[in-house]
DNA sequence: ACAATTTGACCAGTC
DNA sequence: CGACTGGTCAAATTG
């Protein structure tokens, strides 16, 4: 199979994969059996769950990184795998079932080691993944397979999930573009690889970070609870949402936020694994990981706007490639956002998408694009919301298919403050200038026009036309923990930014005022400084 | 007694 | 503006 492929094009690639691998490792949480469930369900059903998560790319590439290579092989193997190929076919493909090591029964789909939850069965579950991704990622995937087949989904969803929350995830991302598969073939490799205790950390730890359960609500239009869980991790503010299906199965899986640390390798149970390769495990997956999140980003991908990318450890990879997300949103209107998923309907510019799958999304906080200008807006409600007697608008972008919005409200303290709070990125490029056309130059995108752009965010953040040495929002996301930029926050960077940066900021202004005019918002122009150096930065 | 989970209520966001 | 839905909080419950 693809094995030779060789598009591994990265590091990157090889360092999500270890770090999953890691994770999966050290993943040694309490909920371990959760999680495991909610891995195997959301493969095993996913798509059958028909929660109408559409997961076009996604799909597509976490199952070609997973898997299927059937043995053990390099990495480089598992890159190979060609993106055409789809994964389903390797899945039905013994072969790839083969290399699992462990293979799941037919009708339970459950790998013989199952019975034990040790590390056996999320060996085998491992396998599966790797399998099930492709399978899965594909569209072709048919819903109705025959039991075994689903049964085979099944544990290669699990898989999936274990791979793809963890650090999986960040992989799965990058893999929208076809480079970025290799990446997450080569986590898979690396599952598949791995002995079955890996699994089982998958599972625990989804990916070897602990999470706390806040809360569990039934959503509308899906017979599938969803819970919600936080990342226990002090100040962390990450979080995901998972919905199993009657069964137990995890159907989807949406994270949002990155990780502001490293995973807890050490308290989970990567110890007991025998497994656990040294290599693996410790592999300077951190290192290298590290960077090659980064890389990841860069190149590949997108960087999350969230994700933290800045993280760098191995952790961090998931977020970061988590932030990927962006690509999730826009490409893949479906994956769900933390929030307002907008989900609508797959608007997002791909509309590819027509298979479901069990998702597992990372939403970065939301992608935030801190400034709007330039970009038109719809206003479609107002709500005065607790704590601030000033109301709150709420805009959406008006380019068709975008699913940026942003709402809009002053200070309950200092009236002349305008906090403006934006949600998703741009699909698209700024409108043409209405009046400055400077607009446009000057927003390096944080559109994105495809998917692809999420990757250039950071770099566009750096590489800002403006000269502007601003955080990329997106890592400044990650810093607030995610928090959605505002303009408040701006304004507390005011003082620094702005000293550097005086041209853009008188610039930035304009696109402010413009904006204001366009939303109707009233925002403070007291203050229109404030608001073009955030817009600044956002451009 | 403690920690984790459950669950109803509240609040924000959207239509 | 009101209704609806989803997300979060926090008290209650459970292990």
């Amino acid at each position: 199979m693809a094995s030779s492929g060789g598009s591994l094009s990265n590091f990157s690639a090889s360092h999500e994969y270890m770090t999953s691998f890691t994770d999966l490792l050290e993943s040694t949480n309490n909920k371990q059996e959760e999680e495991e469930q909610e891995s195997k369900s959301s493969f095993s059903h996913g798509w059958i769950n028909s929660q109408n998560i559409e997961i076009p790319k996604y799909k597509s590439f976490s199952p070609a990184s997973l898997p299927i290579s059937p043995s053990p092989v390099s990495p480089s193997s598992y890159l190979s795998f060609p993106p055409g190929l789809s994964p389903s076919i390797l899945l039905d493909s013994p072969v790839l079932f083969s290399s699992a090591n462990v293979l799941p029964s037919p009708t339970t789909g459950n790998f013989g080691g199952v019975s034990s939850k040790d590390g056996e069965k999320k060996y085998s579950d491992f396998s599966f993944q790797s399998q099930t991704r492709p399978s899965i990622s594909s569209s072709s995937m048919d819903p109705f397979r025959s039991k075994q087949e689903e049964d085979r989904t099944f544990s290669s969803k699990q898989q999936l999930e274990l791979s793809t929350m963890p650090k999986s995830e960040p992989a799965p991302v990058h893999s929208f573009s076809q480079d970025i598969i290799p990446t997450n073939q080569t986590n898979i490799h690396n599952y598949a690889q791995q002995p079955p205790q890996y699994v089982r950390e998958q599972r625990k730890s989804d990916d070897g970070y602990n999470w706390r359960k806040y809360g569990q609500k039934q959503v509308k239009g899906s017979e599938n609870p969803r819970s919600y869980y936080k990342c226990t991790f002090p100040n962390c503010p990450t979080k995901k949402k998972v919905e199993r299906n009657l069964d137990g199965h995890i159907t989807e899986i949406v994270y949002k936020g990155s990780h502001n640390h490293p995973k807890p390798q050490s308290t989970r149970r990567s110890s007991s694994n025998s497994f656990q390769n040294p290599t693996y495990s410790n592999l300077g997956m951190t290192n290298q990981s590290n960077s090659l999140l980064e890389n990841a980003q860069t190149d590949s991908v997108t960087t999350p706007d969230n994700s933290s990318t800045s993280f760098g450890d191995d952790d961090f990879e998931q977020g970061s490639s988590m932030s990927n997300s962006r690509h999730d949103e826009e490409n893949e209107p479906e994956a769900k956002r933390w929030k307002g998923e907008n989900e609508s309907e797959g608007i997002s510019a791909s509309g590819s998408r027509t298979v479901r799958e069990p998702r597992i999304v990372v939403q970065t906080t939301s992608d935030i694009d801190i400034l709007d200008d330039g970009y038109r807006w719809r206003k479609y409600g107002q709500k005065v919301v607790k704590g601030n007697p000033n109301p709150r608008s709420y805009y959406k972008c008006t380019f068709n298919g975008c699913p940026v919005r942003k709402h809009v409200e002053r200070a309950s303290h200092d009236l002349r403050a305008v906090i403006t709070t934006y949600e998703g990125k741009h699909n698209h490029d700024v409108p043409a200038a209405r009046g400055s056309g400077g607009y446009t130059n000057n927003r390096p995108p944080f559109t994105n026009t495809n998917n692809a752009p999420t990757a250039i965010r950071p770099s566009a953040m750096n590489s800002h036309s403006n000269g502007m040495n601003f955080p990329n929002p997106t890592r400044l996301q990650t810093m607030h923990n995610q928090t959605p930029y505002t303009l408040q926050m701006l304004q507390d960077a005011d003082s620094f930014a702005f000293s550097g940066f005086g041209n853009s900021t008188g610039h930035y202004v304009n696109q402010m005022q413009q904006q204001q005019t366009e939303n109707s918002l009233s925002v403070a122009k007291e203050e229109p400084k404030d608001d073009s150096f955030f817009d600044s930065f956002l451009n």
